[in-house]
DNA sequence: CCGTAACCTTACCAATCAGTAAGTTTACTA
DNA sequence: TAGTAAACTTACTGATTGGTAAGGTTACGG
């Protein structure tokens, strides 16, 4: 069996016993015996836990942001067609991977500086992404003259992080499609804004 | 030294700990040691590691949850002001506990099913409280015969979740005040939802 | 058929901690 | 002042598990 091939094994099978297990939980000997074969192959090819652990972020970070860039490059010029897109591939991504998204989100937390940066980069890469799109939308719509990268950065925050927790939402609503979450959230947000450009602000007063 | 005072220094130093090593990397050695005291101790009063853990988790989601509540509480009838009030108490709680919501928000996911059972306790309360405000708001509004709990609890999930994610915005726009992130959350997301709620849709269309 | 390199295994080591047994001191009460 | 319970310690064990040393087997080019 060459080495490519076992790798992706290996990685398969890994991903499935951190998102079941944890990091810590998770021993070496039983992702090995899973995928068939005996621990120092692991180490062979792998390096370390840590290593293994890495590689799976690496994949599925780079599947994820992935499946939202391509969908929001496919989606056209207009940027909120775009975030459009993104979003829906990102809850469809998560639907159909769920261990891949249960290790991204979950499982790096109390790691090594080397994992959370992993998991930092990816977070990043999309909250760019998404910074950028709605820089875009706002001075595509003409209105964004208050408007600056803070605050688009501010926005991108609360959309990932609305995102992130919606894929709760999502698990305890079965009937509700990816597209479905997606165009409430695009609602909720994208109106908001628009509106708040406008000129139409909330205050805390009765 | 009474017991219930020794317990009080021990899960403030055990809170510290693991927000800064994780809870696995974290040593009950370690934590006895800067607590002043041996480790049988830790033992006696708090049974074991993950029951120090859980002691963690419990009194800094409780001192979490009421902040929210009290703030909530204390800011008259209308829907929209409590939800104000309660998550700028979140966000200010946040500033000034950093170490507590470490431990609430990322040390939490991958041990034992109680522990798990308690933060999802902890997310639970706060997001009935939130869908609850949600529902009020909506049903004040008069506007809200198309829109049921689950929509509510769409916004509500939603809602917590870019909180949760604005707090590494706040950390690192160190300038903003929690009012201020506030003032900006309750702006994208009512006017989103008061908007949509007056039939202002969005559509994936060009 | 020989060498060598890729693939793979068994069997072990070593270190880290969670958890405990046994005993000591302090402080309060009868 | 004897008794006792709470507060506290030193010094240990036991188990888990990441990681490795040493060696075996297959495949293939020369």
């Amino acid at each position: 069996m060459p080495r490519q091939v076992r790798e992706q094994q290996i990685i398969d099978v890994a991903v499935r016993v951190f998102a079941k297990r944890g990091y810590h939980a998770a021993a070496v000997d039983e992702i090995a015996e899973l995928a068939g074969i005996s621990k120092p192959m692991v180490y062979l090819y792998l390096d370390s836990k840590e290593g293994l652990f890495l590689a799976c972020l690496r994949r599925e970070a780079e599947r994820l942001v992935s499946a939202f860039q391509e969908a929001a490059r496919g989606a056209g010029a207009a940027p909120e067609l775009r975030l459009y897109a993104g979003l829906s591939a990102f809850f469809a991504f998560v639907a159909a991977h769920r261990d891949s998204w249960v290790v991204l989100h979950r499982q790096a937390s109390e790691l090594s500086e080397a994992i959370a940066d992993a998991v930092a980069e990816a977070r990043r890469a999309v909250m760019g992404e998404v910074a950028g799109l709605i820089r875009d939308g706002i001075s595509d719509s003409g209105r964004g003259s208050r408007l600056g990268d803070q605050d688009a950065d501010f926005v991108a925050h609360a959309l990932v992080g609305a995102a992130d927790s919606l894929t709760d939402w999502m698990e305890r609503n079965p009937d509700q499609s990816p597209e479905g979450i997606t165009l409430r959230l695009m609602n909720m947000v994208w109106v908001g804004m628009r509106d708040v450009l406008d000129g139409e602000a909330w205050l805390p007063q009765a």
